[in-house]
DNA sequence: ATCATGACCATCC
DNA sequence: AGGATGGCCATGA
């Protein structure tokens, strides 16, 4: 595969400030494929199985709703991850989401 | 190569 | 408010 695009992907997730979230939205504009939303969250799902372990727990949906907590190994998990970081999850959602949103457009911005 | 599905998002009804 | 539709494009059969 190699596809930059999930490098790029996986790059981002990993910058991804620990109690913080994105959104795949955010992550695929902040690629300049704001269309390409879905195509983020394929790539999350090959995260499991590509670079050394991506916090794709850290990654959620416009809604800050986990909506692939059920890819993960335990699908708790993800919500364990998150409460660990500091990121409360109620519902399968995160909570203030705006708060702990995390802009990867602020940390590329070249 | 085509068909169907998907860790999404925006729009329309 | 909530369901349905379209679009985007990669992956698997």
């Amino acid at each position: 595969m190699n596809t930059n695009f999930y490098e790029q992907v996986y790059e981002i997730v990993r910058l991804i400030p620990k109690g913080r979230v994105t959104s795949y939205g955010a992550i695929a504009k902040s690629l300049g494929a704001a269309k390409s939303s879905r195509m983020v969250g394929h790539a999350m799902r090959y995260a499991g199985t590509a670079h050394p372990t991506v916090p794709a727990h850290r990654v959620v949906n416009s809604s800050g709703l986990l909506t692939g907590k059920f890819h993960f190994n335990p699908p708790k998990l993800m919500e364990e991850l998150l409460a660990k970081e500091g990121v409360k999850v109620k519902d399968d959602k995160v909570l203030n989401f705006k708060q702990v949103f995390w802009n990867p457009l602020e940390e590329i911005t070249e």
